[in-house]
RNA sequence: GGGCCCGUAGCUCAGCGGUCAGAGCAGGGGACUCAUAAUCCCUUGGUCGUAGGUUCGAGUCCUACCGGGCCUACCA
């Protein structure tokens, strides 16, 4: 195939990027960076979801323009996409005028195709706002049960499904005001002059996996479908529709459209024909969708391909959504995490890494334990894979690789003969598959150093070739898997480039050890997950009224060993407490202090230049590199002290004993300098 | 109401009609010390949700039931 393109879904504009999105923008870029990594001719293209109702009110809400509104997201949502290392070709809108064109184009087609027809509608209009009223805007009293506070659907405590129309006492969730029913016309596609069409491409083309399939077969197509209404009267953010003025297309025509529209703006940057990508035999198209948006992209989606003669999709890969902890995210348990909040405190390779281990080409939820995150990454990535160069590049560094590859008793080849698998395996989107077939590719190369012993070789010069064998045949095992995980790793797979001096850039480069190649002085690729830095994103994830609203009976139940165990000091004045001078610092250096087993000298930074130089008992307890940046409290005027390292000139506030340190934090908005009063 | 998916060791999963059901992590024991408390070796652990059926033979196919998740078109 000359041309592969593939698409994730738009991401709508009404909010952030959050980690349940990424399981699709990983998803797919991982399988784009395959298909590049192989020489194939891929392009990635994306795109803002920019319109409907949502979009309209919460600009209202905000006193923006909808125009200022989504050019804001979509500045934010690019960052937060390429702070996870998703590289698309083309970013657009749904709002760009190449979007509004391919409208046109298609809405005419769909027209001569008599496809389009005019119906009047009632639906419930809020004169307030003065807008008509999607159901989900709607709520009141369940007409079955009479539970309140029930959405305009359905009913999610009886499960009763009705029209918004039926609701006892609805109102606008938009102005509170009491919605009227008000009619008007509304233009349909007659989708069922398709349905030959759709049973045909939906259940044999191959682009649906079974369970979709079968899905598809026994909703929506054992009976005619309905006619799609895609037109909503004015007032709507979206685009006018030419021949029907005051009528919008609704946002779900549009939107996927975005998928040609960004195309095109590819081609226009590139010099190429839109043609080539979307309506040529030598192009296929990906779309990577989340199953909720199923029917979207299966049933109206071909169909509009099919009657404005574009390609169909050569396959719709769906996938589950992300649970946290096996349940749903939550705002209030701190589950609910947006993508810039974890680049905070995480390294995004973690993610991609944990994603692409879960991942397998079913429907299936996949399930973010932080717990497992941590132990996979660990375990997996640093402690198997990354492992390899840390325990042999040392032994070579400024050393050139040996000039003919030695005996590794069929190592190398054994996992050069895996990469078929490995391939197979990203192509289907099993990517759980392909890092399994890995990791047995590194627990080799693992058994093989321990058994070589480098570290016995390097004092002895007798030993000094086989050390070199050695190094060159572990740093090329890791190589060969840094290939491999180059689509799920590409920081990685630089990385590794940059240790040996040739970049990583095509698979085939997994089949030939790389000889005499100078190794440059080994720098770490990938830290450990701090669990610490896991727990303080899911407490800045959490929403805090939320939480107020739990129970207190739902209160731990705190023990009282620790006051036991120390119990309290006799009283003071506050005078005296007064005299105690703490203030908050920021962490500006820390280190592990030779020779000390408990102590790390920590520069702390009072605002402006007041610095401190302060020794604290916490090594063991904290890694010295998680702490730079930190707020922290110290004691600032307590008498400097001698001691065997240095002068301690404070302390900082912590609590436990050796069986574990707590550092106390002051909480956001805290500035260094400021007193504990 | 209808539909789809899932239910295999404490956890995450592999196994998709045929050797005594496997891996990683966690747990237990040992070795090593090059490495980011990393690595290596050994080891504990499952009547494969339940009940029937098809078959010479079933986690693996069929049926029913139980449990969990999700979807159900003028919701983005």
């Amino acid at each position: 195939m000359e041309r592969i393109l593939v698409t994730s879904a738009l991401p709508y504009a009404n909010g952030h990027i959050h980690l349940g999105h990424l399981v699709e923008y990983i998803q797919t870029d991982i399988w784009v960076r395959y298909q590049k990594l192989r020489g194939r001719r891929c392009i990635y293209v994306c795109a803002d979801d920019t319109h409907g109702t949502a979009i309209m009110i919460r600009a209202q809400q905000e006193a923006v323009r909808e125009e200022e509104l989504i050019a804001r997201m979509k500045q934010a949502h690019q960052r937060d996409f390429a702070g996870f290392q998703i590289q698309f070709d083309n970013y657009g809108s749904t709002n760009d005028p190449e979007n509004r064109a391919l409208c046109i184009e298609i809405w005419s087609a769909l027209r001569r195709a008599g496809l389009v027809s005019q119906k009047e509608i009632s639906q419930l209009y809020d004169p307030v706002a003065k807008t008509f009223l999607a159901d989900r805007f709607v709520k009141g009293t369940c007409p079955r049960c009479q539970a309140p506070n029930q959405y305009g659907d359905s009913c999610d405590r009886c499960g009763a499904h009705y029209s918004p129309t039926d609701l006892i006492d609805p109102i606008s969730t938009i102005s509170g005001a009491r919605p009227e029913v008000r009619s008007a016309q509304h233009l349909f596609i007659t989708i069922e002059k398709l349905h030959g069409f759709l049973d045909d491409w939906t259940q044999n083309s191959g682009a649906l996996q079974p369970e979709i399939a079968n899905y598809l077969k026994g909703h929506f197509l054992n009976e005619p479908l309905r006619d799609w209404d895609v037109s909503r009267p004015a007032p709507y953010f979206g685009f006018e529709i030419p021949d029907s003025p005051g009528n919008y297309w609704y946002v779900w025509f549009d939107a996927p459209i975005g998928y040609i529209s960004s195309t095109k703006q590819w081609c226009d940057r590139h010099g190429q024909r839109l043609d080539d990508w979307w309506r040529s035999e030598q192009s296929e198209i990906h779309h990577f969708i989340g199953k909720d948006i199923t029917y979207f992209h299966t049933l109206f989606w071909p169909a509009m391909l099919k009657v404005a003669g574009f390609n169909l999709p050569k396959k719709v890969h769906i996938h589950g959504f992300l649970t946290v902890n096996g349940e749903k995210m939550s705002k209030s348990k701190g589950t609910f995490i947006l993508a810039s909040t974890y680049l905070q405190y995480l390294d995004p390779a973690y993610l991609r890494y944990y994603y692409a281990a879960k991942l397998s080409s079913g429907v299936e939820d996949i399930d973010l334990n932080f717990e497992e995150f941590a132990g996979k990454v660990n375990a997996d990535l640093v402690g198997n894979i990354v492992n390899l160069a840390s325990r042999t590049a040392r032994f070579v560094q400024g050393q050139q690789l040996s000039a003919v590859y030695p005996d590794d008793k069929g190592l190398f080849a054994r996992a050069a003969a895996d990469a078929q698998q490995i391939a197979d395996a990203y192509q289907q989107c099993d990517f759980a598959r392909a890092i399994r077939i890995i990791l047995a590719a590194g627990d080799r190369a693992n058994q093989f150093i321990e058994q070589a012993a480098p570290w016995n070789l390097r004092n002895d010069a007798s030993g000094a070739e086989r050390l070199r064998d050695v190094c060159t045949i572990g740093l090329n095992l890791f190589r060969q898997i840094a290939v491999y995980l180059a689509p799920v790793l590409p920081r990685l797979a630089e990385q590794t480039g940059e240790l040996l001096g040739v970049p990583i850039r095509h698979w085939d480069e997994s089949q030939q050890p790389l000889l005499g190649a100078t190794v440059s002085e080994f720098k770490h690729m990938l830290r450990r997950v701090d669990r610490h830095k896991v727990e303080a994103m899911v407490a800045a994830s959490a929403e805090p009224e939320e939480q107020q609203e739990g129970s207190p009976n739902n209160l731990p139940i705190d023990s009282d060993e620790a006051l036991r165990a120390e119990p309290l000091a006799p009283q003071i004045s506050f005078e005296e407490f007064a005299k105690v001078d703490l203030r908050v610092a920021r962490v500006l250096e820390a280190e592990e202090v030779e020779g000390a087993k408990k102590l790390l000298k920590l520069t702390l930074g009072l605002g402006g230049d007041h610095r401190r130089t302060v020794f604290a008992g916490i090594r063991g307890h904290y890694q010295p590199q998680e702490l730079i940046g930190r707020l922290v409290i110290c004691a600032a005027n307590l008498a400097p002290r001698k001691m065997k390292f240095g002068v301690s000139e404070g302390m900082i506030v912590a609590v436990g004993d050796d069986s574990g340190v707590y550092l106390l934090y002051p909480d956001q908005g805290a500035k260094p300098g400021q007193r504990v009063h």
